[in-house]
DNA sequence: TTATCTAATAACCTTTAAGTAACTACTAAT
DNA sequence: ATTAGTAGTTACTTAAAGGTTATTAGATAA
């Protein structure tokens, strides 16, 4: 009975650690999930601050998701909007300091894409190649 | 000459580089973006085999989405489906070698999903106190 | 016997995401 | 005057994702 109970304490932790994991992981996507949201933060850490530039760099995005995504990028604190009033008006989209929190998720996420690409690279040469 | 030449070709890099880090994050994302796949990986990391556990555990799943990414895991290679023909039948998911590739990126997902909620909780305190 | 559990699948429907094309308004170059 | 670039917006359409309900078929429990 004490075994019974020992082992049914466990699965509930357990399950409560897991329940605790998924929600904060579903909240991660909810922020930054979808297409294109880390692709955008990505272009402008490297220097991609204007409208055009984003379209050129994060390939296959059209202009009017583009503007919604950045958006809401912005309702979220990830980005700012500068309008420079001068001549010529110049609009730029500038990364804020909570966009570095970002950091880790990206590193892990390009890491496991190359290694990826490198496992589909290899099972397809494995398929590919018949036997003699 | 020589100075924009060198800053041009800095530039050129620069942007290649961005190039290869957006494509190694968009092949991420292709293979296990998405709201589900990585919540079925984890709680299959914690032990829910059975179609009816991750039903219960992956919060707001339905039957026809489960039984449909479960299909796409398998064929990714992420999982296998053992069913054991003897009495009663009972059909297993199991996780494969590989899903553990995906640790660092669950890491770092879950850790920024902690953080961004508690800024989020600060965020709404900050302004839900009017000043007295 | 009736109801429930398991592990789905099929048909159907709704919602969300994203793409396309056209248009605005301003500047700059040819 | 025409063309092209910048930074979008609007309206329309399509595609993908997801939800709902019903059904299967065997087992188990009340």
């Amino acid at each position: 009975m004490v075994a019974q109970n020992e082992t049914e304490k466990n699965n509930k932790e357990f399950s409560d650690d897991c329940h605790k994991l998924l929600s904060s992981v579903s909240d991660a996507l909810y922020a930054i999930g979808g297409k294109w949201k880390l692709m955008i933060i990505i272009a402008m850490a490297r220097g991609n601050n204007r409208f055009t530039e984003l379209q050129r760099m994060v390939k296959g995005i059209s202009a009017r998701v583009l503007s919604s995504e950045l958006k809401e990028l912005e309702m979220n604190g990830f980005i700012v909007k500068k309008v420079s009033v001068g001549y010529p008006v110049i609009i730029e989209y500038q990364l804020l300091p909570y966009s570095e929190t970002l950091e880790e998720v990206v590193g892990a996420l390009s890491r496991w894409g190359v290694q990826h690409l490198e496992k589909i690279k290899n099972d397809m040469s494995a398929k590919g190649t018949p036997k003699p």
